[in-house]
DNA sequence: CAAAAAAGAACTAAAGTAGAACAAATTTTG
DNA sequence: CAAAATTTGTTCTACTTTAGTTCTTTTTTG
């Protein structure tokens, strides 16, 4: 068919022919397409006679005619064909899976060996979301049990109540209930029988919260 | 007919050309098909004119021209097409969602009135599978909140331990701990303030066995 | 192992860009 | 109206970049 010039050129000439009722000149058409040369230009008229997608009569000022245009899709087909493509891919989302949490490593650290576990697009359509294994008793409270998938959303924001995965000390991450006093970061176990850590703000890092348990029997 | 890679790059030329107005040159449409040389992409498109589905001006840029399009589909593009469609079929399947347990219906009689959840094909692929919203505190401490929405294998085989929807005097469906004893019944909740329910065997009516908790924050 | 497909490299050609000289057409004007 | 002026189109050269062709070698595959 064309090149990116032939076609920016074959528009041009058609829109003003269409416009004015007369061709446009070498010099439109150079300022038009970027040239700073006619020279250009009546290669490009060439090729595009060659293709049969204009006529010109040879020696005549503004003597071009279109003869036929390239066929394409509209737009909006375009674009709506890829909005269904997306729809489907969208079904599911695989987030990442990072493993055991309460494992001593920052989530970072072991964010390359992962596994994938595929999420309905609509649990997890809306931010960046990464699961991890419970381990231990410590939120059974809370109805997280050892062994329970956590589904966390990657934020640094949280709010008290919120049950986040905390990094402390860039060290050891752990999955509880957060409480902010003042300058302190208290993590809050929801099983009586650990205690509440109780840490300055500048030791921890919220790396996400809790959005959804997953829990599968057998 | 034509063969895959041929179709393939058939396709290709008329996606662009349709999108662009423009001719894919050799190596776009190498990337394409998926070669790693031009020579090849040579070869696909004397074929493609020599049977004639597109016209081309020899040692002429970007000058292609799709001339029409073939019937039918080469059997492995179809095969592929298939392979690609079930993958997403299969990403998640919708689940009937039969709303509250412990309200007192049996489920059957809901099982009109629903809603769906997608979830993951590994999830629920052997059997049939179906959600219930559970209701009230009976089963905290098995980590089971009111709230918790309850993944439910439809089946009336299950073992001693096994947490279970069940259904009493073809009434009053609960989400509990199955304990069988002799001619007996047993209905265990797990939170202390409940009282275990033993229940002749021909009152209760196994309607499915918990393969997953799900639950939602926020 | 022979035919087909693919890769790779060397080569050739076209496209794009620019400038200038020039020729033909068109318009202006004396 | 005809010469002059001006606009417009053509052609040539030169150079860079991009693209297409062809041939040989390698790999794949039936």
């Amino acid at each position: 068919m064309l090149t990116e010039k032939q076609y920016k050129l074959l528009m041009f000439i058609n829109k003003i022919t269409k416009e004015t009722g007369c061709s446009p000149s070498f010099d439109e058409m150079r300022t038009a397409v970027g040239l700073k040369s006619k020279s250009g230009i009546h290669a490009l008229l060439t090729a595009l006679e060659e293709r049969e997608f204009i006529k010109k009569l040879p020696h005549k000022a503004r003597a071009l005619e279109v003869v036929r245009l390239p066929k394409f899709k509209p737009r909006a087909i375009i674009e709506e064909e890829k909005k269904r493509e997306n729809a489907l891919l969208n079904a599911t989302v695989n987030i990442p899976f990072y493993g055991k949490i309460a494992a001593g490593v920052p989530i970072e650290a072991i964010a390359d060996e992962t596994s994938f576990l595929p999420m309905p697009f609509e649990m997890v359509s809306n931010g960046q979301f990464y699961a991890l294994k419970v381990e231990g008793d410590s939120m059974v409270d809370a109805g997280i049990l050892d062994g329970d998938t956590a589904i966390i959303r990657q934020t640094p924001m949280a709010n008290n109540g919120d049950i986040v995965v905390a990094l402390v000390d860039n060290q050891e991450a752990t999955l509880k209930k957060l409480q902010r006093k003042e300058k302190e970061v208290w993590l809050v176990p929801c099983n009586k029988a650990y205690e509440v850590r109780k840490l300055r703000a500048d030791r921890v890092q919220i790396q996400g919260v809790l959005k959804s348990i997953i829990r599968n029997y057998h």
